[in-house]
DNA sequence: TATTGTTATACTCTATAACTATA
DNA sequence: TATAGTTATAGAGTATAACAATA
């Protein structure tokens, strides 16, 4: 019996008008912890998860560059893709025309890990949407995206990265 | 010239279904940060704006009830408070009839610091929603709503509390 | 000299376990 | 004995700066 922690009071001192951004904030991070205990059955971060998925879009970039994307440091990247590196999901090799460049590439491991990762998606997308049918999905999806443009977020990127180990938590 | 982490991949691999379960997680993020600048504009944290709306909503609640709400440890809630009674935000009171306890209360320049929070509120949701017209931000507020009752999610809980330090994001 | 990757160092944050004072 | 608050200690996470290899 984990007691829930009861009735949190919101950081947002919103009274009446303000409840959008609360909402977005509040189930933003439901939606993220979600989806790290949903990975964590991968065995993986949602960091992990990211760079995997990074990699596989665009094989062959190398350490500084995808360090750059996540949004972590250089120094460290490096622990961050030795863990990776070592349970086979990605490989490190010495880029022949610069060899100063340690390019990364997708393992067989990491395919595999991959095909995980889209299962695990779909099932999140699902399980959070209950609820909802399939033309409200799409209506609360345009809005999403329509805040997403006026705010300026570039379609893709989560600015939630540089946490390397998720908050495990109770709710 | 802080250069912003350009496309930084998600964490959730989501093809073509996965889409709400991101935008989420991606604007939950984005309006966390927004909202921690706009209170760092006050000197507060989020999470010592969410300490001043429990104590202005509910005065005299004692620290472990406080602490639990807010979901950190009794330990770490006293700097914590430390730090907030320092500035004369709030006021430590020892319960009369059980001299265990310490109650919290509202300070006059805590009073003042709920104005501020109240105001930076407002113009948080209004930046938020700059792009829909009230119709479509009445909409919106209804379908997120519908999600957070069917992921059973307590009205007003938000779970990003824990952390005490907001990141501080180029974003 | 400049840059990539790496390592080393110090610093912050957090968790856990003692300790005190009240009951 | 049990509980609220506090303090102390150790551990994890992070940032920054140095370093070696390559260009």
């Amino acid at each position: 019996m984990t007691e829930p922690p009861d009735r949190a009071p919101s950081p947002h001192p919103g009274p009446q008008g303000a409840q959008v951004a609360f909402l977005l904030s509040q189930l933003g991070e439901h939606a993220s912890q979600a989806f790290a205990r949903r990975v964590a059955e991968l065995d993986l971060t949602p960091a992990q998860a990211g760079l995997l998925r990074a990699v596989s879009l665009a094989p062959g970039q190398h350490q500084q560059e995808l360090a750059r994307r996540l949004g972590m440091s250089p120094s460290r990247f490096v622990a961050f893709i030795d863990a990776i590196e070592e349970r086979g999901l990605v490989e490190r090799r010495r880029n022949p025309k610069d060899r100063r460049f340690q390019d990364l590439y997708l393992a067989p491991k990491g395919e595999e890990a991959m095909r995980g990762l889209a299962e695990a998606a779909l099932a999140h997308e699902e399980a959070l949407c209950t609820g909802l049918d399939p033309q409200e999905r799409i209506a609360l999806a345009g809005l999403l995206r329509r805040i997403a443009e006026a705010q300026q977020l570039t379609a893709g990127v989560h600015p939630g990265y540089r946490r390397l180990n998720p908050r495990r938590d109770s709710v």
